[in-house]
DNA sequence: GAACTCTACTTGTCTATACAAGTAAGGTCA
DNA sequence: TGACCTTACTTGTATAGACAAGTAGAGTTC
């Protein structure tokens, strides 16, 4: 091999020898590893090398290790991956296309009983409500419905949306700190196939997010897609 | 508990420092993070205890570093998740309810054009086909229509899927090393919407999937889901 | 002004060593 | 037999020091 490149840090010859292993099937799961001692004399490191590497391929979710016990290849029965819920506006723009932001709606409302309990508040208090769609290169692929805590984002309704996205203002005035989302696939309500110009019977996919900064939903939104303009997608090595 | 607990760990002191000053907005995205060498004058630690912190935040993405210049609070405007699409009977059993599946067919086919391009065979190659549906408490709640890659899984045929799921043999017989998965929303088949009990205008959540194990493809499959009676959920913290 | 060098500072990796803490197995003793 | 102790081995954490490699800015030279 040529010098040409910077040579393989040590503790990633040590990682990619036990990953090449448990992915050839040489230690299946449940397996017992070499040990940090038996790994030092093979590859002539120290143990701390041995010792990051190990730990490295436990954070992603390769092996388990036990104290006292030793180190033992992970089960891997539930496929996990990471899912980018994208900011709309980065993701049409990384695809080379045109993104414009209609608002249709930018008021202040009182919480339903549902955004009450999303966001934390008391039923009937203030929230604020934006509705806004999405274009991609003039078509209409996502219908953004959002409720906001206005102690989070004071200034929410003084925003220009159709220059920053909601996700994006939001992320800067309260750091993200928690999500939960749940995606589903359901018929568009009447306002959502007029904004987005679809059929009522066109299948759309949904997805509901409430984000909280330091223990506070900050706010809950329900994105609608047309089913056939728009996939999430992804993929994973392990 | 009577026993004290133990001490919490130096690094672990540097880190939460850290994203405490992260999530309360004290440095915000694009900020300069203190150096190590300033890290290990305040808490009176190694520089190699400091650095674990450190490399350990890169890796949950909350921070960047670059050689040379420092370290920094990451971008973090694409909220990222870990999705676990999981094995369907783990799933049900984990909430309590009882798993059926029932085997509508498993057979040796002809790869499709389009089998033969995800799986990475020739097309009419032979291919593993199976498609059963998984039911919960008696309720169909998903459509699944695989085709297997008979090099991987030579075995595929013979088994009982009414006692184990493709998805956990598959796993058992090929390490899982990649997988390519797509998420939307789409009207089922005539097939899917007969197997499933529901109208063919009733929306579904479609998964898509192809698993790769050392690089070669083993499996497709899409599954088919009730819109109304499925959701894929989840949540996590940054 | 432009190109260059030097220097200070940063992160990246690695070592040798140390002690703590947890486990398992074998031996001892009542 | 059963309770206890010892020992060997494992991982978890921490240290002080070292050198490599990358960056930015100040100073120097042309």
């Amino acid at each position: 091999m040529s010098r040409a490149t910077s040579p393989e840090p040590q503790y990633l010859k040590v990682k990619n020898h036990l990953r090449e292993g448990i992915a050839s099937g040489h230690w299946v799961a449940g397996d017992l590893l070499p040990s940090e001692g038996a790994l030092v004399g093979q590859f002539e490191v120290s143990r701390m090398t041995v010792n990051r590497a190990l730990r490295e391929l436990v954070q992603e979710g390769l092996i388990e290790r036990v104290q006292g016990v030793g180190s033992f290849v992970a089960q891997l029965h539930r496929i996990s991956s990471t899912l980018n819920v994208r900011d709309v506006h980065e993701e049409i723009v990384e695809r080379g296309g045109q993104h414009e932001a209609v608002v249709h709606a930018l008021t202040r409302g009182k919480a339903t009983p549902q955004q009450a309990a999303e966001l934390g508040l008391k039923r009937g208090a203030p929230v604020f409500l934006s509705l806004i769609v999405h274009h991609e290169n003039g078509v209409a692929i996502q219908c953004e419905e959002r409720a906001v805590n206005p102690a989070c984002a004071p200034d929410y309704l003084a925003q220009d949306f159709t220059r920053i996205t909601p996700t994006h203002y939001l992320l800067e005035v309260a750091p993200l700190s928690e999500a939960r989302y749940m995606i589903e696939a359901a018929l568009p309500g009447e306002v959502e196939a007029r904004l987005l110009g679809i059929n009522r019977r066109d299948p759309c996919l949904v997805v509901k997010r409430i984000t909280y900064s330091r223990g506070v939903a900050v706010t809950s939104v329900k994105l609608t897609h047309p089913g056939v303009r728009y996939q999430l997608q992804g993929s994973f090595s392990a």
